[in-house]
DNA sequence: AAGACGCAAGTGAGTACTCACTTACTTCGG
DNA sequence: CCGAAGTAAGTGAGTACTCACTTGCGTCTT
């Protein structure tokens, strides 16, 4: 790996960890210099702003598991196999890498309003899914906006409470329960 | 209302809604002031300091609806009555004060391990509720755990999709969808 | 092959600025 | 007239970012 590239490395590994830990605003350029085992200086080769850094992760990483899901999700037919997938996805991104799952939720907020509304991700992926079950009488018709929210509640809630410390089994050990309680969710209502 | 008391409610609904808005970092003491329409330095004749008020102004709010809900839950026998209310209750929040409901979604993380940790909150009476739904056989044995995490994504989630425009229509026409897609998710797993 | 050259990468003290909080003073209500 | 409430102008601790300079490294010339 070219030095540059290294480095640039080094920082986002310092900034992410930071960033997960105490947020944002609480981790200065400083402390991810020194986490990255370089100068505040050398920050700004490889970044315009904080902003730029903070969005550049975001974007990149928020697109890739977008990306992946909805590969996976290609794989399978009918909408009980591509949720278990899907759901599955998430939780093996949990425990690989916790600080970029609780970076993501963290910042979504924020970072979200940036970017372009036609951009592909996990939210709009998995509401398309859901949508051509719908189309395709897989489940009841019923709101795919309050459908997808359901499924998006169902699988970070649980993966927010065990960031809090409230569940102590690994998240992939809960990725059937959870991808069960979806399908239940959305194939139960006549609505 | 004294003098005092209405300059200090103008302050915690000026903060609320910034709060609420820009989130707290983000929002300044001058921002609050202006937005109440005193000086900065009033502001510290009736609050310690920006951190003080910002807890002072969750504790308040968070452990209020613990009891709302509490004592709604109360009156109903059965889960699903018990969800129900319960749920519904929580819609109406977002309804009546969405500054509130934003604020408490935003900063209960850092808030809640300044919480003493017998501290009756919302997430610990949905807990036992759950709880005794399993003890009295209700609904199948699971861990407790997941099943209140289900609980909070189902409802939670589709709020915060509302928050950022992607859901229309408004909660409390939500909030049987919800509170049976929560009954569903607790009653349907063998586990 | 060896030194000169160029340039990206790295340094860290300095700069301009923001922000929570304080202080010295004024105003208001009872 | 007195104490609580309010004001406006500070104050100092931090913070993101800059800049003049150094270092490491591949390449060209002779």
């Amino acid at each position: 790996m070219p030095r540059a590239l290294a480095t640039k490395a080094k920082i986002e590994t310092s900034a992410l960890k930071l960033f997960a830990e105490k947020g944002v605003d609480q981790t200065t350029t400083r402390d991810i210099a020194a986490g990255a085992g370089i100068s505040e200086g050398a920050i700004y080769r490889h970044f315009e702003s904080k902003d730029a850094m903070v969005h550049e992760l975001f974007s990149a990483n928020y697109l890739r598991l977008a990306g992946e899901i909805d590969e996976l999700q290609g794989r399978e037919t009918g909408l009980r196999q591509k949720l278990a997938a899907m759901v599955r996805a998430f939780c093996v991104l949990y425990e690989e890498d916790p600080d970029m799952f609780r970076f993501l939720l963290l910042v979504q907020h924020g970072e979200l309003r940036k970017m372009p509304p036609e951009a592909r991700t996990p939210v709009r992926v998995v509401r398309s899914v859901i949508e051509d079950a719908i189309q395709r009488g897989e489940i009841p018709a019923q709101d795919p906006d309050v459908a997808n929210a359901l499924v998006f509640g169902i699988v970070l809630q649980p993966a927010l409470f065990k960031v809090y410390g409230q569940i102590g089994q690994p998240m992939t050990a809960l990725a059937g329960r959870l991808s069960e309680a979806c399908w239940l969710t959305l194939s139960g209502p006549a609505d």
